[in-house]
DNA sequence: ATCATTTTGAGAGAGTTTATCAATTTCAAT
DNA sequence: ATTGAAATTGATAAACTCTCTCAAAATGAT
């Protein structure tokens, strides 16, 4: 699996180019970690890595996870009260449907609900930027 | 105005004897405030009781506000990255559009994207407690 | 290999919300 | 109206999450 994940880094490295900023081992460490998650913590990331790197900090974990949003590799969502960096890598826009029993999260699309978004934002004079859709409920195992 | 916000305080007042909870000069300043807004935060809840209660203290904010939302008055909502207390009192289930320009807040409500919502959901084998939807964007006056 | 620039790690600090606890207030029962 | 058990309050400490600071280390263009 070494040309694993070599997409996305590019996709970093070109970005770190475009901004004088530097390709370091944490950043391929966290990187590399990251993109085998869907949705994690930063605090997850940062317990994760501390096995095999005890002396990471916290502090880099952060930056670098907010790094990777600017570079368009992941988005911080806030999903109830918790903040989880979505690995958005190779995927397009999409919403979550979130289990509250088991904290199971699925992805989904809807381009008729995007539809009646634009319009509704229309309707009242609105230019939509972003938007954040979530459902929240039992998925099919928790509800028995 | 002597009997406005009566309703409200029959619905507090009822929650309260439920839960053998007390009503109290400060629940009742909170509450009649509360009730003359839409959306504000724990901190500006607290700044602009200050003027007439300078003792109010902030914990006794967030803990009033957090009754309501417990007796079904208030909800408290995460916008961006600060937390509004809904005033829900009087209306029913509604969604937002957010400008990120003025942080105007307009409620709607679109019975289509409820039904499009749960349409998801039992796709997915989910069954839907709670959603949240916001769009984000800029009002008619700040795309000028 | 040099060295200006960027990054890191550790801990301090900021912002927000909850917990603690002695003093006060409420309210149901006299 | 008085009493007294239980709930509430206000001040402040604590918890939690995330960002800032800064000396030391790493990076990478030359
Ligand atoms: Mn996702
Ligand atoms: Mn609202
Ligand atoms: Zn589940
Ligand atoms: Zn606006």
């Amino acid at each position: 699996m070494a040309n694993k994940h070599v997409k996305e880094m590019e996709a970093l490295r070109e970005h770190l180019g475009k901004h004088q900023l530097k390709l370091t081992r944490q950043r391929e460490l966290i990187l590399s970690a990251f993109l085998r998650q869907e949705h994690i913590t930063a605090e997850a990331m940062y317990h994760q890595l501390a096995k095999s790197d005890p002396h990471l900090g916290l502090a880099t974990i952060y930056r670098t996870l907010n790094l990777f949003c600017d570079a368009g590799l992941a988005q911080a969502r806030h999903f109830g009260s918790q903040t989880k960096y979505d690995n958005v890598s190779h995927k397009g826009h999409h919403d979550h449907l979130i289990c509250t029993g088991c904290e199971k999260i699925v992805e989904f699309e809807n381009e008729e609900i995007e539809r009646l978004q634009e319009e509704v934002a229309t309707q009242n004079g609105f230019t939509i930027k972003t938007h954040r859709l979530e459902l929240y409920g039992l998925c099919s195992r928790c509800r028995h």
